[in-house]
DNA sequence: TTGAAAGCGCTAACAG
DNA sequence: CTGTTAGCGCTTTCAA
């Protein structure tokens, strides 16, 4: 079917020279006399040759491959952090191997498996909702294999990292609620377990804390990342005696819910709720009303996870380096209400 | 830093046989007797050996790896087709590499030439906005390589594609505009020569013949697929003397942009200017209005892109299976007027 | 029933 | 300056 691709020893046998003079040409050795490289250098041009990565990899153990595990590839999200990992890869000389959890935790281990027999070079990993029991992790970390996680990580585990300041977020978030005179405001999280869950919560908390806002677990409530689960947990808010007058979803799939649900309950945004999430930019400003959102740097953190990959791999350094991206919030219309100020 | 996988040849060591031994002993090969097959089996497992794929391609000649080029991955439509094409590809054993052109027609012919060099087995590609001249695709049918083509696709190359019926699309679309007191009828279209363009445009033409409205040169505007270019082109349309009182846009960006720019001008969807666009389910429902749109079956799109794929490599056939889609309106509230109906 | 040897494409140490 | 050789991990004749 396909033309073999053309190997040194074909170029060999077209010059009558041997295997290793053509390979020392190709590479500029200086033993190799200047007419010579000349002649092979061109007829290599000619030919197309390109070494053959497979043959590469075998005798140099690597493979230039990284693996790539993520709950959802269709999610703006993750593409654009996958976006900024491949484009650092590119710069290496790397391409990367995605696989994708699809938030189960069956899943992400089969991943780390499948990706260890193609001998990817290293995993970035976001973990799975679901994924409780890290142990498929720790094995990488024994053999230290090298292992970097963004945004959702194992606090457990001392692995590079990189996440986004969500305590700080949160909490400006409250004292933006508060300043448009909310005072019954209500987070939707994650599953408890989450890096990002925990995290947000304590911004949660401590910003409450700060506004001299009394905590009301009523209005703290967890659900799986899914429109779906978190379109219940919106309606379970809107059913409380006492309905929430600010609500902030963990990420984008669940503000976004949460802004149909409420919409659909007849109630206004932000007059009766106001609503603010953790999304990206596009997004953000298609929907009515436009979303106040913390924004992530999703490129910037894929190319930092990539980033601490190769200081790994290059360095052969183990050292457990924490990046922490600022994120910024974008005031808009879901939670400015103009009577108050 | 890893250690290294074990080999043949460290469990041959082990078991003191021969490295031949193991490897027919791994696969069953009658000729070894069962005793040593299963022992040799049993510390195969022990030692958590798993073939190195690097000396199987080397040796086979196959990496296993399908590239895959698509404009942009940051986008649901291209980030849920390649979720498709890797659920075929991790069916077959295969996985995928991708390589985004970014719309950019120099970054696809050196997505094209680094795909080549790491040896992929085919590759399956939507071609770049800004893709003219397609003498980088030309070559691989010349050398036979498996090449499969989805959305956009090169009509003047026979190659197996995957596309979408939109001629019977948009001419649906048109008459649902019809429907609801339509008279002026733009379409944002993408640039012209490329295939989606073209065969869209003739549905809009089709249609428009069909519903007995005459053909303005004013109401159709070709613009670069991105959200700037489709606001300008929106804006343009908003400034005739005689506005358009019906937008359709050749997909979710387009549509979107539009969107807010007729908003922005103050005027009311559907009432002033009714707007569909080709776009994803998730999103149409969260704008406001909800926007009428045309889905695409994304996954599945993937799904056959990969599955033509594959009967090319797999039965060596150069039969080109030319597969189209089906599409569906979904009516929602941006076309629908109330008062005609 | 098992082992030795060649070869996939390439590099590098060792000889000339 | 250039060639020979060995070896990366594996499969597959060919020998034993």
């Amino acid at each position: 079917m396909v033309k073999r691709h053309v190997s040194l020893k074909d170029l060999a046998v077209e010059l009558g020279v041997s295997v290793s003079t053509v390979s020392r040409a190709l590479k500029n050795h200086p033993d190799i006399s200047h007419q010579l490289t000349d002649k092979i250098q061109k007829i290599a041009i000619e030919r197309n040759y390109t070494p053959n990565p497979l043959a590469m990899g075998l005798l140099k153990a690597q493979t230039k491959m990284i693996g790539v595990i993520i709950p959802d590839i269709v999610t703006h999200f993750f593409a654009s952090v996958i976006s900024g990992i491949e484009s650092v890869a590119k710069e290496k000389g790397y391409f990367i191997v995605i696989s994708s959890s699809n938030e189960s935790f069956e899943k992400e281990k089969e991943s780390v498996d499948n990706l260890l027999k193609s001998r990817v070079e290293g995993i970035i990993a976001c973990i799975s909702q679901e994924t409780n029991d890290i142990s498929h992790f720790q094995r990488l970390i024994n053999n230290e294999f090298p292992l970097v996680f963004f945004d959702r990580i194992c606090e457990v585990l001392s692995v590079p990292s990189v996440t986004v300041n969500g305590f700080e977020a949160v909490k400006s978030i409250i004292h933006h609620f508060k300043d448009n005179g909310c005072k019954r405001i209500a987070y939707i999280s994650g599953p408890s377990h989450l890096s990002i869950s925990k995290n947000r919560k304590e911004g949660y908390l401590e910003g409450l804390n700060e506004c001299g806002l009394e905590f009301n677990p009523d209005l703290l409530v967890e659900c799986n990342l899914s429109a779906a689960d978190a379109s219940l947990a919106t309606k379970q808010l809107l059913s409380l005696d006492k309905k929430p007058d600010a609500i902030f979803g963990i990420n984008d799939t669940i503000a976004f819910a949460a802004m149909k649900v409420i919409k659909k309950h007849g109630l206004k945004i932000p007059e009766d709720i106001a609503l603010v999430g953790f999304t990206d930019e596009f997004h953000s400003t298609v929907v009515e009303p436009t979303l106040t959102s913390v924004t992530h740097p999703t490129f910037l953190m894929g190319r930092e996870a990539a980033r601490l990959f190769f200081n790994i791999i290059e360095k052969e350094s183990t050292y457990h380096e924490k990046v922490i991206l600022p994120t910024e919030l974008i005031i808009r219309d879901s939670s400015v209400k103009r009577n108050v100020l």
